[in-house]
RNA sequence: GGGCGGUUGGUUUAAUGGUAAAACGCUGCAUUCACACUGCAGAGAGCGCAGGUUCGAUUCCUGCACCGCCCACCA
């Protein structure tokens, strides 16, 4: 396919992956329904669709390189290889990063109208889901780009439409007023898992709430005096010896000069502060639940603006941080402040946009999640899902166990409508996503692609969305169809950077695996990235593999030259065998560089089963470089010019090679292609369909 | 607070119940015969700390420390 004198020049990367990658598109062998005849059982795995809110990261980079590198293996051994990609519409995420671009140009969502923003978001979808074809694409995945899906496709909102019926028939959603997290800055609730704690250096303050009819008082500690002006109680645990003869007495609301009781509750830690709580029903998730216990009145004296409310009184219109300075200072003033302390605690803020997560009581729907997480429990005791590394199975079972109701409704536009319900009432986004491996094949249609590629056989996915993502298809699957979505759940690791912290914009420790492909090839990105999943839970980034990558690819190269300028290219065809009986008179190094080679093949088929992937790679590097280059391509130099052994030596170099070219093609696929496609064999297909050496 | 992972040459990581391997970097030599994105030779760690098991531990156990990640209603 390539004039042989370019087979001269240098390895280039930029020129070859473009030119194969079409090599491969052209071909079909993408599709698992255009696969040559021997390949018939099917195989499938998906992609961990990426949110269409910006570029692709190495996290990516990685989480793909491995779903490639194992599909392609599966396509060599024989299987109808399905590696389906497509991409999330990422509700808040989506919407935040529209919003704030039209926010930049001095414009607003709200200005645009729904439409119209609706509108935008279609647009910038089209523009940035392209854009994360082409980067994935850059990195060699053969998946099928004509079953591409989007969380938002019309027959994808049938399956979600259908979901949502199916759960409302049993009874399981529900409408109702909870405690939810809020969002001010993104005008919607979201849910725990998309709250991030952030330490922050507060104070606790000690307030003296008077009783009734009674010079005495009770002392309670806050973290946030600005919500006493919605306490509905104060609340002791019931053995508490310092407070029993309090409860069931009344207290005085400073400030409000309310009248509350004084309640007992298990859910008060005695050791905590002075071990008396006030109780703020409408604005923190516990006193809302002591609420509920002791019928208390909730006064909501927060909107969700963040703003005070009029059920404040004294603190109308303030921000939470201004009534916070009015409410300590006035309490100063009259004489309740009995003390303050320097204390750190935990802040729970929007993942997205960082601002302070607002708990309040708000209209939501759920999801009960009581026989859910009971049939996810059951399939991972039960083994029917197998969990690498194995430690997870435990995780996801405890996370089961105590998992509450899922609020599956957000107060955004861009989302898939929740049925009945009017505008700007959507479901979370992980409600969709949680049905990808259903929905993706045709769910709720009984398709061709369902009957063939359901239950999938591995599904990939980064430890930060295990419960949100992986944890919910399982279930989701499993109670719509009766079946565990995939038999293997692979947590891969975390991509962090050199020091160890965690990858974020914020902190500049990104790295763009474009640039890195334009550096150093994209082979050698795979290589690189590939080299360094040995089995830890993190990787700490570091480029020096991907520079082994890219000499490994030159030698690779160089190697090849050298066999095929010895077998005299491009005349002779040489029918080679995978039997080493066909070769005959062996000499020493003929005979170790075939054993060497059998070693490696069973080596990499042991770690690649293993999920061992560095390892894997790193016996091929070693039997590479060291046996067959360093040694047997120096011995062959004398066998050659032996007039006896010449041909046999051609022929041995060309076993080695070819079967090394297969052996790292899922890891390197590019320049192994390209290699192939130079080399003198008879009947060869392309190495992307090629037998998996055994 | 709970769980999980890590702690090995300068750096990033392997392996292993009997005194440690690779990549990158470093030093010296070689070389226009596939490859300087090369070859050969070499320096460099006694494997976080403290106990224990064992004839023997970097490897197994216990505790501790530090780093990181995940989860959690501590006001």
């Amino acid at each position: 396919m390539l004039a042989m004198d370019k087979f001269d020049q240098p390895y280039n990367p930029k020129e070859t992956e473009d030119k194969i990658y079409q090599f491969w598109e052209k071909s079909g062998y993408f599709n698992p329904d255009k696969l040559p005849k021997r390949h018939k059982k099917p195989f499938c795995v998906m992609m961990a669709p990426p949110n269409i809110t910006g570029h692709i990261h190495v996290g990516h980079a990685l989480e793909n390189a491995l779903n490639d590198l194992i599909t392609r293996r599966k396509r060599m051994q024989g299987y109808k290889a399905l590696f389906l990609p497509g991409k999330d519409h990422a509700g808040i995420a989506g919407q935040y990063v529209v919003d704030r671009e039209l926010r930049k140009q001095g414009s607003s969502r709200f200005e645009l109208g729904r439409e119209k923003f609706l509108e935008k978001m279609w647009q910038w979808m089209k523009e940035y889901g392209d854009s994360i074809d082409n980067e994935l694409k850059k990195i060699g995945i053969s998946c099928d780009w004509s079953r591409k899906r989007f969380t938002m496709d019309e027959d994808y909102q049938e399956a979600v439409r259908a979901a949502f019926d199916y759960y409302q028939k049993k009874g399981w959603i529900y409408k109702g007023k909870r405690m939810i997290n809020w969002c001010s800055s993104c005008q919607t609730s979201i849910s725990d898992l998309e709250v991030e704690y952030l330490e922050e250096k507060g104070k606790l303050w000690f307030i003296k709430y008077p009783l009734s009819n009674s010079p005495e008082f009770i002392t309670v500690a806050t973290t946030r005096p600005e919500t006493m002006l919605g306490d509905a109680a104060v609340a002791v645990n019931p053995k508490d010896e310092r407070y029993k003869n309090l409860i069931g007495k009344k207290a005085i609301l400073p400030i409000q000069n309310r009248e509350i009781p004084i309640v007992a509750d298990d859910l008060v830690d005695k050791e905590f502060g002075t071990g008396a709580v006030k109780v703020t029903p409408a604005h923190d998730a516990v006193d809302f639940e002591i609420g509920q216990k002791h019928n208390l009145p909730s006064y909501e004296i927060i909107d969700k603006r963040g703003k005070m409310t009029r059920e404040s009184k004294v603190c109308e219109g303030l921000t939470v941080k201004e009534c916070r300075e009015k409410v300590v200072s006035a309490l100063r003033e009259q004489n309740f402040l009995l003390k303050e302390e320097d204390y750190s605690h935990n802040v729970g803020v929007c993942e997205r946009s960082k601002t302070v997560i607002e708990p309040m009581v708000s209209d939501q729907w759920f999801l009960s999640m009581k026989d859910l997480a009971a049939q996810a429990i059951r399939a991972a005791r039960k083994n029917q899902i197998k969990f690498i590394p194995a430690s997870r199975k435990q995780i996801f079972i405890n996370w089961f166990k105590q998992v509450k109701d899922w609020n599956i409704s957000r107060q955004l536009w861009w989302g898939h409508k929740v049925p009945v319900e009017g505008e700007g009432e959507v479901l979370d986004t992980w409600f969709s996503s949680a049905l990808w491996p259903l929905a993706t094949l045709g769910w709720p249609k009984k398709t061709r692609d369902l009957t063939t590629f359901f239950p999938t056989d591995i599904i990939l996915s980064a430890r930060e969305i295990f419960f949100l993502w992986i944890g919910r298809m399982v279930f989701s699957a499993m109670e719509l169809t009766g079946k565990v979505p995939f038999k293997v759940i692979y947590t891969h690791a975390t991509v962090l950077d050199s020091k160890g912290r965690k990858m974020s914009k914020s902190l500049g420790n990104t790295v763009d695996p474009l640039t890195l492909i334009d550096k150093y090839g994209a082979d050698a990105v795979r290589f690189g990235l590939v080299w360094q999943v040995t089995g830890h839970q993190d990787v700490h980034w570091s480029e020096d593999p991907l520079i082994a990558g890219k000499k490994f690819c030159n030698k690779l190269w160089n190697a090849s030259r050298f066999v095929l300028q010895q077998i005299g290219i491009p005349n002779s065809q040489f029918p080679i065998s995978n039997k080493i009986s066909n070769f005959k008179k062996l000499t020493k190094a003929d005979k170790i560089i075939l054993r060497e080679l059998r070693k490696t093949i069973k080596e990499v088929d042991k770690n690649i089963e293993k999920f061992q992937f560095g390892q894997a790679l790193q016996a091929l590097y070693d039997f590479f470089w060291h046996e067959f280059c360093d040694v047997y391509l120096e011995a062959s130099k004398a066998q050659l010019t032996d007039p006896k052994r010449k041909e046999q030596t051609r022929r041995i170099l060309l076993h080695v090679l070819a079967n090394s070219l297969k052996l790292l093609h899922p890891f390197t696929p590019f320049i192994t292609e390209e290699i192939y496609s130079h080399l003198p064999i008879k009947d060869k297909t392309m190495l992307i369909v090629e037998n998996w050496p055994k």
